[in-house]
DNA sequence: CTGTTAGCGCCTTCAC
DNA sequence: GTGAAGGCGCTAACAG
């Protein structure tokens, strides 16, 4: 049960291995006649083209890396079925790699993935990702590489990202909407851009209506249910809850919930809340949690499709471009303040 | 910025690659101030091996396949975070695949992970897989294999699964000890072994306590949250909502607990429900749900440590072996029935 | 101990 | 059109 070889065709065959390797792959210089007898006896041998040995003569892998930063919750799957999609009809192999929200995993990962020759590499940052020398090194030999949703806007690369300035600052409207006013923000690891924009777009939202601003209104968090509910455990504790909360995710404002659900807050009454990137669990819990959706496989499409581009144009000029999706808002019951209380 | 191969180095250092080679494996038949020279004038010419290369003339390739049916759930994430801590250890590259619950796309992965000379893989099937003719054949080759959770008992391979029947068996016993006499189970795809052995601990359970049972007792599902909520909208509509139900997993009891809540139906006044696996949503959602707890991230590891012990060992005698972890219950409100009704 | 040679499987010149 | 030869980067076998 060996593997057959592009030799043991053409022993069968009583013809060269150059011959089989041109009919094989189509090329020209070949009489459609044997190209056709080839073929076919080929398959009948079984024989099926080693990518290893094809990939140290070529250039192209036909594999692409995906590195992500965790997939515990279900918005990176998701992402990642879209880049499926598409890679899988191109009959390219991707590779998934988790970098455990560390660092050193995520290098060790792109290292693997360029050492095994990966044709391209589509990558969403560690939360504690701040060194990017190597990012920036395949950057600079013009390596095939797009970002999404968690990116670094120094890089000069392609990027597919939410429109997270004005997806929070609407989401931060709605609650003001709502007649709140003291409003807090749950919100993320600290040097994401991902972070940093949906700050800014909750500090404008405020100005905007003249709403006070104070410095401990924006709060550090991870981006995890249980990160979510320590926090609120412990303004609870400070007695510091605000009537709103405008959270980086769905697992933050969920850990929030089940805290104040449990220290007897009264959702949207007493505090009202609106997530971010609309998880299964949003609609599940009680009350609904408000989020703002987005279109997360759709994220996975056009991020392939950036790299398919990079890929199949083999030009020196980088070509980066950048995607902002947009969101809608989902208004559900964690926000939705009856005013005939 | 081209990659220095070991070429680069020899010539550099005026030697032959054969001696570089061996320095950089550590082999015997060097001198160590040789070697230690050689490794120094690699480093500083930032020279990393090709893997590719390597595996071309080498048979181990330093990387195992991991192939799941979805990884929407968090399941299957959990146990790929386990084999990760395993195989990263060893410096191994764990390669992941997702066949999107479909045969063909398993196919394609396997085919796929073969022809990259993976050392190993470890797979669990997706719900539709009824063959296993490549399966069966890679056995036959007796190429490293494991399967976990979803397997197919008539494979003779290595295997990590859960007590399914027992923990079904107890699961059940739990409903009735709460005096529910009136069940149902919704079970899962119908030829997963994993299926099979979850509904004979159910029927058993049943037996044992002498209770009726009747054919439309056992319902087929997928495995999806929306797939319990449909089954359940039609038990409703039917006139057919039992007093008890037992849930393959908690997507489907999850499911369940929505059609539920939407007609009015008191959990577990009117249904209790009991799930599988543990999710994160079982302790969020209202009222929280019951569920057999396995541990997940263990089951990775072991299944790693079985592929490992494959591959280490290259003897030609199959080891096949057959792990079975064992759960707990873990109660909620979604079956503690207050007697004092 | 070290260098030379051959070959993994495939593709790509270059002759014929 | 087809075959022969060389090489991708590395390791293994055999000389010396």
């Amino acid at each position: 049960m060996k593997h057959v070889s592009i030799k043991d065709v053409a022993k069968a065959l009583n013809c060269s291995v150059s011959t089989i390797s041109r009919a094989l792959n189509d090329k020209y210089d070949i009489r459609p006649e044997t190209r056709d007898k080839i073929i076919k006896a080929a398959k009948e041998m079984g024989y099926s083209p080693n990518p290893i040995a094809r990939k140290l003569t070529q250039k192209q892998s036909y594999s692409i890396g995906v590195v992500i930063p965790e997939f515990v919750n279900s918005f990176f799957p998701e992402v990642i079925i879209g880049i499926q999609e598409v890679f899988f009809k191109k009959g390219y192999q991707v590779l998934i790699m988790q970098s455990n929200e560390q660092y050193e995993y995520e290098l060790a990962n792109l290292k693997r993935l360029v050492d095994n020759f990966v044709d391209g590499i589509i990558i969403s940052l560690t939360k504690e990702s701040d060194n990017l020398t190597f990012i920036r090194e395949l950057i600079e030999r013009n390596y095939p590489l797009v970002l999404f949703n968690r990116v670094d806007e120094s890089l000069e690369v392609s990027k597919v990202i939410f429109d997270d300035y004005k997806m929070t600052f609407l989401a931060t409207e709605h609650l003001i909407s709502q007649g709140i006013t003291d409003l807090m923000y749950l919100g993320g690891p600290i040097h994401l851009s991902l972070s940093k924009n949906r700050r800014r777009g909750f500090m404008d939202a405020l100005n905007k209506h003249k709403l006070p601003t104070f410095s401990s209104q924006i709060i550090e968090t991870e981006f995890s249910l249980k990160s979510g509910e320590e926090i609120v455990e412990k303004l609870i504790s400070e007695n510091k809850v605000p009537k709103g909360l405008v959270c980086i995710n769905d697992p933050i404002a969920i850990g929030a919930i089940k805290a104040l659900k449990n220290h007897g807050y009264k959702i949207p009454q007493d505090v009202a809340l609106i997530g971010f990137s609309e998880s299964p669990m949003a609609s599940i819990i009680e009350p609904s949690l408000s989020s703002v959706l987005q279109p997360t496989r759709e994220m996975g499409k056009l991020a392939a499709e950036l790299l398919l581009k990079q890929i199949e144009s083999n030009s020196v000029v980088p070509m980066t471009e950048t995607i902002i999706l947009p969101g809608t808002i989902n208004i559900r019951e964690s926000s939705k303040i009856t005013h005939d209380v």
